[in-house]
DNA sequence: TTATTAACGCAAATTGGTTGCAAATATAGG
DNA sequence: CCTATATTTGCAACCAATTTGCGTTAATAA
């Protein structure tokens, strides 16, 4: 079990109520959330802004970082590498399935180093397979 | 020159101004479009409603293709395999350009053919690359 | 030339997300 | 334990991007 308090505390967090539900619903989940999907998750126990507010600070201090979203949301999955407020360090690719249109940090594969294109500098390369998830398989 | 009339009456679209217009900002560009940017070019001449539906018909009908884009909002580019209204064939990587935010189709790089991850059935592979494009490289 | 259907334009609605501000509350310091 | 301070919260209102409804216009086929 992770003491989600002293995690919110690591982060220079408050530890509120709502800040250690929506802390654990990121630890609970194997994929990812959007704010639409906390918000049904917490029911009316806390205003849409608040939630909105509470992944903003997530994501500053390096709790939970963006991922690619099939619809173009907002959403986010926890950080399992050390990211801080002052850098978030990602190197994994995405997998968005197609039925439930969930999106799944993958730590197994290697984001293939891309070699030059003429003209352009790149920085950094993001790859995002999509197909059927393991829940959404077996149909 | 493109015969764009011959084009849009191939893809079954009919022939008027705005979207003779709208195909002609597509075939121009080198990177690719927002509903944004096309409304920015043809001013006052069109609704962007009118903008919005002609992307519409235009993707339906394998003219023009999705490319992801900086800030989640609906950018296009030309589609140059033969797409149709049946099936979008793409299979280039794209670049995003971190100052200008532009998404260029990148037609020079094999995309990696990812091996499977336990428990996911992959279907397609998307590789995004970003940094700087050859026009803002420069300063 | 006329009937049919696609395309257009306006207004209004919807979706996803943000801002301002005042009230509530967690934590540090005494 | 008590108080000061900064963070967090909730409400209302706002905003940008996109979509929908619907009546009108215009392109094409017969």
């Amino acid at each position: 079990m992770i003491d989600l308090e002293a995690v919110l505390k690591e982060h220079g967090l408050r530890n509120t109520i709502f800040r250690k539900e929506l802390l654990s619903f990121f630890y609970d989940s194997n994929s990812s959330l959007t704010a639409e999907e906390v918000k049904n998750m917490v029911g009316e126990s806390a205003d849409k802004v608040t939630i909105y507010r509470g992944l903003d600070a997530f994501e500053k201090c390096g709790l939970i970082h963006r991922v690619p979203d099939k619809s173009n949301l907002i959403r986010y999955a926890i950080c399992h590498t050390e990211c801080s407020s002052v850098k978030h360090v990602h190197n994994h690719a995405h997998f968005i399935c197609n039925k439930c249109n969930e999106t799944f940090c993958i730590d197994e594969i290697e984001i293939p180093t891309i070699e030059t294109i003429k003209g352009f500098l790149i920085k950094t390369s993001k790859l995002t397979l999509e197909g059927e998830c393991p829940d959404c398989i077996s149909f």
